[in-house]
DNA sequence: AAGCTATGATTAACATGTTAAATACACGCC
DNA sequence: GGCGTGTATTTAACATGTTAATCATAGCTT
């Protein structure tokens, strides 16, 4: 029998490596990829929280001013947010005055977001800081390697 | 002046690649992380689920399987969840007596977590299905490309 | 036109993420 | 021993994540 505080034996959890060796924790891809995102939201987070704005707020904007105006699914879609998410967010951020809203005349379901001009304005205050804070990545990380690891990352996401 | 709907020209906001082409959306790092998260994960959520756990208390009970006794800084840090999470996550683990508490004797700050036999069955229960998960998924990838991968995101974090 | 089914968006309920503040204990200094 | 400072944990408040249910509109079928 094991006794309480004895872990249990080895890690049958995640499969083994091509080594065979047990898979320790640190070498799950789910948590590898937390433990990646984690460590580069480091970055970002500071600076966006100077506009007032979180990671995912960005995200919306950010997308709404590449693309213009978009209905609700296709932007929860690029923007990574479930729907509910951004529903919420849509409250919030017509409050704010960064987005404004109306109705598909094609499609009484849908709902139309575009960004305002007080929305584009901000976009322009952030991309420059946030370019800087990408570069410095890039340098520290390794341009080559930056590019290798989008084209895993993409590979992974279409599986 | 550009128009309502008019997109923001180019994209300034994360960088640029060593080709030089102004990066998309889907070029940009946090965002290929995000999409490369959900996609594995939802191979993962669903056989959680059946067993009523979510991820963070997955890698929760995991951890304190593989390691025996944590404190909850050191679960914290290792599950990769921040400090108020662990405290509301441990009310409802003790509650499902997935886990038990003591007080530290050397150090009354702290608390000592260890997993509860009937944790143990169910790490054994959900270790099997999570491995044959991950092994179809290290076999759709490519090995050579999760290994690299790994070594990636590992390099990644470590900035 | 009525009814069926599918889709877009919202609401509800509960869990975690995030930051800041509060609480409790440890530890060194005087 | 009292005191300031630091650390571990909890609480609070608000935001997003997640799943399921609900509501409204489209669009097809008859």
């Amino acid at each position: 029998m094991v006794s309480g505080s004895d872990p249990l034996i080895g890690d049958a959890a995640f499969g083994s490596t091509s080594e065979g060796m047990p898979r320790q924790t640190r070498r799950s891809l789910p948590i590898a990829l937390l433990r990646a995102r984690e460590a580069v939201m480091a970055k970002f987070r500071p600076m966006l929280a100077r506009h007032e704005m979180n990671e995912q707020q960005w995200r919306v904007i950010r997308i709404l001013g590449e693309t213009g105006e978009l209905d609700a699914t296709e932007l929860a879609d690029r923007a990574l947010v479930l729907a509910p998410s951004l529903t919420r967010m849509i409250k919030a951020l017509k409050t704010r005055k960064l987005i404004t809203l109306r109705k598909d005349k094609n499609d009484g379901r849908r709902i139309l977001i575009l960004v305002t001009p007080a929305a584009k304005a901000l976009i322009r205050e952030i991309s420059p800081e946030s370019a800087a804070i990408y570069r410095d990545l890039e340098q520290s990380f390794g341009a080559r390697e930056m590019n290798q690891l989008l084209d895993l990352l993409e590979a992974v996401s279409r599986i």
